[in-house]
DNA sequence: CTGTTAGCGCCTTCAC
DNA sequence: GTGAAGGCGCTAACAG
């Protein structure tokens, strides 16, 4: 073989910084003049190495650029691999990026590493990529899942990997899960909606695919507001469904097109909370006064007059990361079912709308009012 | 041994769904009484297999959970890691969750995994994981890095292993980079507040950690705009350093406080933009009025008055995607080095400065005034 | 068509 | 102290 030669002569090569591409253990040992076994040892602090034939091991190991490679150590090992899959619908999502955040800040110090990718709310794709993770031999799986059943989980996951299932609880029996209170959080700002009006107060929705858990659970918050309050149920005509800032924002300015026109509305996420804002701001021009909430915090709520359910979602990932350490520490136990409470933040002056003549609610400061949900921080599966 | 036995009875066991943690493909081989090795072909779709004995080795594998090591397959076949290491500062910060969304979605077509990791700005950490990353066998590497030199990336880094240096050049030779034009970007935006003073304009700046090469970078793009203008460089009694909302907030406070207060303030981040408008919004209720510009789009930008420097994140992690995908298929040229445009969007009432009296700026709608930076999109090395 | 042998890079066992 | 053999799970190469 010439590989060696021409590994060789390209050091010379000005692009090539490096000394030479020597890469196995193999190398170092010949380079060293001992055998593979007293390199290995000598590269991981094993006993039993005379001083000066450990100095000269890892002296040819820096000339050659050496480093172990860690897959091939953890096969022989028979060591489980230190990733962490997490599957979630789009990173760029500030819901998503903290998640991630969170686990990665959990589970870094025990040595693990996080393969984030994206289900783009495709069921196809989740599954795909879920199928992709596991034949990596991924630790553990973190999912936020797409898909309205799942036996791709259930069944294909190897016996024995933990799975935790993150917004989306999902109806895997041995599965972990951390979710939000979306019932309580949604409801309450429904009642601060409807209480906040001055005449007869009439709420208007915008949703995201209502096929998923979360926006069930909100839906079914704003119900019980309704029904507590001694209301109708939300009419056809007052929901929408949208799922970016632009569709919310087209869905809103229906919604307040209507006649009579809602005195308050409801975004069910982030996203769609954006699109309200804007889409209120310009109803606002022509006089309208509308209050809006929004599911999920956003940093300049307060300076909009946005009211928000806000929740930690980067505290949500550390949970996440914690109940994937206990499995990977060989916890055994029954599923565990994490629950996050939400907090309400009010920012919209009561009783009297918001519009452009409304003003920046800067007096009103970023969210002292708050009112966090009772729900437990974790309940029996 | 009793594993067998052991494993099998546990399938009985209600907690257990699944048949068996039969695991290897030697077991599919014993279950469906064929080799190994025919085993391996029949999985792997090769031709030459009896029907008959492909379909039973298929039955086998499904009934045993049988899912192939990837790991293991790659060692033998000698075929490269699909892992690419990404190392930033924060996921959680929008800017680089957007990028590594774009990073994803651009290489997991190609069966590419992204592992991400945080460095929390701490060198050491970063070091840390760089080699971590790199023991793990990534096929590529993304590093947003914190160090202000870089020799453990030129160094420890395997040959071959390609390099991306994102938003901060760096000093590696052969590395790739993709980053903003941070100076022009800061220049347009100081120049656009400069002009907006009714009387004589007076510049505050709060910035980040100004070791960071983008810090340095903004600031003289500001020191451009005065120097242009004919005006004062920055005093330091116009300069505050910050890292987060927080102490953003603090510090454009004390800016504010100044006499004479600045007409203008520029953030040099989101997270510092943030904090200055609930710094100037609290003081514009004490009737000051100042402009604020940030860099970094925010969301809600438009609605509280905030001109940005904008850039398309996503479109940089598709950027930097795309280098990492040529380089991995094999293509050798000299280190490419892209710099993304900036646009900058004005959001604040020009010549009337900002605060609680400005009202929404809803009329502006959400920056129409969008000049984009003249910087070609990419530049030679 | 199928099985045997060998070995990816590394480490464990057990000799020397 | 050190080295030779063997094997983690898998698949190329070569038999049969």
């Amino acid at each position: 073989m010439t590989g060696d030669d021409a590994s060789r002569s390209a050091a010379a090569d000005a692009s090539a910084v490096v000394p030479a591409p020597v890469r196995t253990l193999q190398h170092v040992a010949e380079l060293a003049g001992v055998s593979v076994k007293t390199a290995s040892r000598a590269l991981n602090d094993e006993p039993y190495v005379a001083p000066a034939t450990a100095a000269r091991v890892r002296d040819a190991a820096a000339r050659a650029g050496y480093r172990v490679n860690a897959t091939a150590r953890d096969l022989r090992r028979g060591a489980p691999s230190p990733l962490v899959g997490l599957v979630s619908a789009d990173l760029a999502n500030p819901f998503y990026s903290r998640l991630a955040a969170g686990i990665e800040r959990e589970i870094r110090p025990a040595g693990l590493l996080l393969v984030t990718s994206s289900s783009d709310e495709d069921p196809d794709a989740e599954r795909a990529v879920v199928a992709s993770l596991l034949e990596r031999q991924v630790r553990a799986l973190v999912v936020v899942s797409t898909t309205e059943t799942h036996e791709h989980l259930a069944e294909e996951r190897r016996p024995g990997t933990p799975l935790v299932m993150v917004d989306r609880s999902g109806s895997v029996e041995d599965a972990d899960s951390v979710t939000l209170d979306n019932r309580a959080g949604a409801r309450a700002a429904a009642e601060h909606l409807l209480t906040c009006s001055s005449g007869a107060p009439r709420l208007s929705v915008v949703t995201d695919l209502r096929r998923l858990e979360t926006g069930r659970a909100r839906l079914a918050g704003v119900a019980d507001a309704l029904h507590a309050a001694g209301l109708d149920p939300l009419g056809a005509d007052r929901v929408r469904e949208a799922h970016d800032v632009r569709s919310a924002e087209r869905a809103v300015a229906e919604l307040l097109a209507a006649d009579p026109p809602p005195t308050a509305v409801l975004a069910m996420n982030n996203r769609l909370a954006t699109g309200a804002v804007r889409a209120v701001a310009a109803a606002g021009e022509r006089g309208a006064r509308v209050a809006v909430a929004g599911f999920d915090d956003l940093e300049l709520a307060a300076q909009v007059g946005l009211t928000v359910v806000a929740y930690d979602a980067e505290e949500m990932g550390r949970a996440v990361g914690r109940l994937v350490l206990e499995r990977v520490r060989g916890e055994r136990g029954p599923a565990r079912r994490v629950v996050v409470p939400t907090t309400l933040v009010v920012n919209s002056p009561c009783g009297r709308g918001h519009g452009a003549d409304a003003g920046l609610p800067a007096g009103a400061g970023r969210g002292h009012d708050r009112v966090t949900s009772l729900t437990p921080e974790t309940a029996p599966a």
